[in-house]
DNA sequence: TATGATCATCTTGTATACAAGTTAGGATTC
DNA sequence: GAATCCTAACTTGTATACAAGATGATCATA
């Protein structure tokens, strides 16, 4: 009833919404039973959300959705910084108007989210979908998409920090000023944005204290 | 006898080096019987081949050894070139001594490679050696485990861009160049050698003609 | 009580039979 | 001869039985 597609995109947004806990314990027999499939098709899914590191297989014991890495967020977050930095360069000053509206129209509905606190789920999505939309408009979307396969640790990561943080306003704030930078073609201003936005304090004890059990030992 | 592993990495060397070419056909119960193992864990292998985008599989049909995407090309060259030049200039100045032995050690040892002719085959890997050493040396060895990941259409254009054009003396020169623009610290020296450096003419009509046969349409 | 071995029961890994889609070639028909 | 349909032979996809390692509880023993 259920197709391989559908289990994985299923699996992918519980463990991405940390409904399923790092640690958790997923059982190919349970989600055969589950979902009225053999144990075949499950390994399949299985084995491709362990390469994209949302679980971890540990041979004939089981298999347990991956802990957070934070050497990985870092790296990742690093790794945007650099891109994004030179992908916003490469529009300054030429954006197209149409990638223009849609962007402005991106940042009005962030803000509406933040007044209304309709839950930082939304805002989220409209945060990656306003960074996608700048590599797209770039010619980049392909970069973007290989983001997005080492992202669980990452996504995870802001989940937790952003929601107890709600730094949201201010996360809003600088993109309009990036966008104003592009608009003008101030570089410099970019640069020097960027430098510390995705700088996220990372080494911060007070998350990993928090969040212990969720992180990657 | 004959473990996943292994004939994971035996089929990887074979795509990567060729004698696999693009569009060959890679069927479960040939492989099956080559290696005296099962179709699963044979299509294990397949399966995880084909999410890096060595193999692609028609459902029903068979497997197909992965065409060249030149569009994935361009891309990672992108990536890479936009990497390479912050880690370098995060090095420019304070590169550590050790590192700096290395990398010429590396140098010498292309030099030598070019003069006796033994083949581009050496010479590209120790030009990947080369970039991974920055990479480590900046604390990025992540990144470039990132990179390794969408490299198959990248490194098989390499391949024969090379061989065809013989231009490994300029590749080799230029390195030297950048070494030495490191220890100056001569940042904005980085900047404009990389810039032309890895754009490498991906839409000389002269490639798609060449190796027609291998490219993805 | 503490300790250690045994074994039942988990887990995933592999082999194999069968289902089902695809394709190419030949027989049939016009 | 040309077109069409059918079939046999591929291919991969799925289900299932069995192999084999890991684990923890239980029971025997010092």
């Amino acid at each position: 009833m259920t197709s391989k597609k559908e289990i994985m995109s299923y699996l992918k947004q519980e463990i991405l919404s940390l409904a399923l806990k790092p640690g958790s314990m997923i059982s190919e027999t349970a989600l055969s039973e589950r979902f009225q499939l053999s144990r075949t098709p499950i390994r399949d899914v299985l084995k491709q959300l362990s390469l994209e590191q949302y679980v971890d297989i540990y041979p004939k014991k089981g298999n347990l959705v991956s802990y957070i890495d934070l050497e990985s967020v870092e790296q990742v977050i690093y790794l945007r910084n650099v891109l994004e930095k030179e992908i916003m360069k490469s529009l300054a000053g030429n954006i197209p108007l149409k990638g223009l509206h849609e962007l402005r129209g991106n940042l009005a509905q962030q803000q509406q989210c933040i007044e209304q606190a309709e839950g930082a789920g939304l805002f989220l999505q409209l945060d990656d979908q306003f960074h996608r939309t700048m590599f797209g408009l770039a010619g980049r979307e392909f970069l973007w998409g290989v983001l997005q396969q080492f992202n669980v640790h990452y996504i995870r990561y802001r989940k937790l920090h952003m929601l107890k943080d709600e730094k949201l306003a201010t996360i809003q704030q600088e993109h309009q000023q990036l966008l104003d930078y592009i608009v003008q073609g101030d570089t410099t201003g970019i640069d020097e944005l960027l430098h510390h936005h995705l700088r996220a304090d990372i080494d911060s004890m007070n998350f990993q204290e928090h969040f212990a059990t969720y992180i990657k030992k």
